[in-house]
RNA sequence: GGUGAUGUAGCUCAGUUGGUUAGAGCGGUGGACUCAUAACCCGCAGGUCGGUGGUUCAAAUCCACCCAUCACCA
């Protein structure tokens, strides 16, 4: 690694403002943000900017909802953005928003350019169109049963339970998510960027960006199906920015999206006269630009947004990194479990240090998901930083602020072990700078052990009873002392507000990462105050139960059905006739149901909670007009009534005594 | 359905180009210590490395198939 100052910008993903930040989100910031620490503490000159993603259908009904403008949605959303991001110490040197001046000038200036270079042209294509909305409707705003598999409701796109793809008219009796009414086919005349045209210049840059192993290999199976050309316009009303020179035709909101973090960029330059957009984007600049992204908009920053930037004349970006999704306990984030996290939530709860640690230990440079495993968390964060690092410190200060009247020792006693932690810095720079984070707080971490080690064999407790050995001890806590705090000058990008404490406790104004080749001798430190409590596990608790108690609020809707549509479901009583597992299932029995006058069999996803031989004979509630089912392992007749979260909290409805098989329940 | 990734001790994860008794942290357990936010230190137990088959003197590591989980399909 070169001594030089880089130049170096960073982005992460713009979020899009019409949600909130959930934990899944904190993954990519916090993984940028202590990169960009890690360069300026390095002594680089590294900026990171970041903005709102304010345009598109789904923000514009949205606001229509909530019955105010798109631009004041977006405004109250990014608000939000910027305070969750704050508490969470993430650093942005800009926020901005796509719905910008300086956004829509580089759309244009883009869109013309590679309009001047024949690499846009005119199609008229056909689309679902809602009469009753007057508005085209985008795939996902479509819904019917798929063609292949029959399921009811199922997106325009693709099936969620056979998984088949198709386009919205390829659905029986499709629906507008919007009006209800059945969509329309409609021609319209739209934009395309010539993509195909640009297989050589994407693989050329490929070459160049160095890209993780894994998101070539996806890159290679996206070339292999053949680059197609894309589609960036929308017909009004659309929420974005109008194509010059037509009267209802809007840019799509994934081509202006990335150009955001040129206009992010742009807005902070021109308040800041040590940084030249043209420096970082002309096309032989000699600047670093580094977008952190989520695996699944790898498409759009490893094709388009290369190709585009190209095409229009600006440079390509150095490299991409794309991290993995977020899981909670092992599983997708539920909002019935209570694992789908906000931001707000967390931080309602918990101190932000323990999840920046908690992430950067688990965080490596591939696109692999991260598992949130609430328990690990509680364990890992009071083991590594209360118990290993915060503690070295904690118990090395009582004797020098009762004994020594807060003042270090001038000398180390032991260099050599000093020298170990130093010579460690490369190391860890080095996994710092290649993402590998999580290898980085194991290196860090196996030093905290060492610095602990040595308190322990020299027994500092054991020499101050000795009045002939009280420099000893001064000499040894110091050494403890500045042991600890070259790991939290390591551990500064990880965890700032931790870091920041630590520094004011020794006295120290500010850090760099070469500062932790010298020790920190003879001069006064402050009295110890905790820098950090443990992790109550009480609070996780707590923050769950909000998590679950938001939703389940939100859960029940506002549409009221009629005894009408209740009296649809016929519900039957059912007794137990057989239960037994299901081979190759984990979580189903197979139940065969005495209905009155049939037996039926249903598969009941309640393994985990009941033995089969308990069930036998047990009276229960079963949906008898169900569509059937087909399973895997058969034809699913009905299902049976429970009640629970899911896994071994589940909960059987059971008739009162006298109820016999094939009543109707109503 | 197609494609890709992942599957290693109770939990979270390391395991370089195939090579001696498969590692760490946490948890469990026994002991030591008492400076420290019941923290720290020493020891012990725990794994047929998702399954089956193959290549090889040798496979967690390579190949094939299968199973499970996750993602993407513009």
């Amino acid at each position: 690694m070169s001594d030089q100052a880089r130049k170096i910008l960073v982005t992460s993903a713009l979020p899009y403002a019409n949600g909130s930040i959930h934990m899944g989100h904190m993954v990519e910031y916090l993984q940028t943000d202590i990169w960009v620490r890690f360069q300026k503490l390095r002594g680089h000159k590294c900026t990171y900017v970041c903005a709102s993603d304010a345009h598109g259908t789904p923000i514009m009904l949205k606001a229509r909802e909530l019955g105010i403008s798109p631009e004041e949605l977006t405004q109250k959303i990014s608000a939000e953005f910027i305070r969750d991001f704050a508490d969470f110490g993430v650093d942005f040197d800009n926020y901005h928003t796509t719905h910008s001046m300086e956004n829509e000038a580089l759309t244009i200036q883009m869109f013309e350019a590679l309009r001047t270079s024949d690499d846009i042209y005119t199609k008229t294509i056909e689309q679902s169109y809602d009469e009753k909305e007057g508005m085209f409707l985008p795939d996902r705003f479509v819904r019917g049963t798929c063609p292949r598999c029959k399921s009811e409701d199922q997106y325009g796109d693709s099936c969620e339970v056979c998984g088949a793809t198709y386009s919205p008219s390829d659905l029986i009796d499709p629906v507008s998510v919007i009006s209800g009414t059945p969509p329309v086919k409609r021609e319209s005349e739209h934009y395309f960027f010539r993509l195909s045209e640009y297989g050589g210049r994407i693989r050329a840059w490929m070459k160049k960006a160095r890209l993780d192993k894994n998101v070539l290999a996806k890159l290679e199976e996206w070339f292999e199906a053949g680059l197609q050309d894309w589609d960036i316009s929308r017909d009004a009303p659309y929420f974005g920015f109008r194509i010059p020179g037509t009267e209802d035709k809007y840019f799509y909101v994934w081509l202006d999206a990335p150009v955001g973090y040129l206009a992010s960029f742009m807005n902070l330059c021109e308040r800041r006269d040590d940084l030249d957009f043209e420096d970082y984007w002309n096309a032989d600049s000699d600047a670093e630009v580094y977008h952190f992204i989520g695996k699944d908009i790898m498409y759009f920053h490893t094709l388009f947004w290369p190709a585009v930037l190209d095409g229009a004349g600006f440079r390509t970006p150095t490299s991409v990194f794309a991290h993995g999704f977020l899981t909670v306990n092992g599983q997708k984030m539920s909002k019935s479990r209570g694992t789908f996290i906000k931001a707000r939530t967390y931080l309602d709860n918990l101190d932000p240090t323990y999840l920046r640690y908690y992430y950067a230990a688990k965080l490596g440079p591939t696109i692999e998901d991260i598992d949130l495993n609430l328990e690990d968390f509680v364990a890992r964060v009071n083991s590594d930083l209360v118990g290993k690092l915060v503690n070295i410190a904690s118990r090395c200060a009582g004797f020098i602020n009762k004994r020594f009247d807060g003042k270090l020792a001038a000398a180390l006693p032991d260099q050599a072990l000093f020298d170990t932690l130093a010579n460690a810095s490369e190391s860890i720079a080095e996994h710092y700078e290649k993402r590998e984070y999580s290898k980085a707080m194991r290196q860090i971490m196996t030093l905290a052990d060492q610095a602990n080690r040595y308190i322990d064999e020299m027994k500092p407790w054991q020499m101050i009873k000795d009045e002939a050995r009280q420099d000893e001890v001064q000499a040894v806590c110091t050494q403890g002392i500045n042991l600890f705090r070259s790991l939290m000058i390591y551990l500064s990008p990880v965890i700032p507000a931790l870091a920041d404490k630590a520094r004011e406790f020794l006295g120290d104004e500010t850090w760099r990462w070469h500062d932790a080749r010298t020790p920190l001798l003879g001069t006064g430190i402050k009295a110890f105050k905790p820098l950090l409590t443990r992790v109550d596990a009480d609070k996780v608790e707590n923050m769950v139960e909000q998590s679950r108690e938001t939703n389940v609020a939100q859960a029940p809707q506002n549409d009221f059905i009629s005894i009408d549509d209740f009296m649809k479901v016929d519900l039957r009583i059912a007794r137990i006739e057989k239960a037994e597992p299901v081979e190759g299932a984990d979580k189903l029995l197979a139940l065969t149901l005495n209905v009155g006058d049939s037996n039926r069999q249903v598969f009941a996803g309640i393994k985990a909670a009941y033995a089969p031989e308990t069930l036998v004979g047990r009276h229960v509630v079963v949906v008898a007009n169900l569509a059937p089912r087909k399973m895997r392992f058969g034809v699913s007749e009905g299902m049976v009534l429970a009640a629970g979260p899911g896994g071994e909290d589940i909960f059987l409805l059971s008739p009162d005594e006298g109820a016999e098989a094939g009543m109707r329940v109503k």
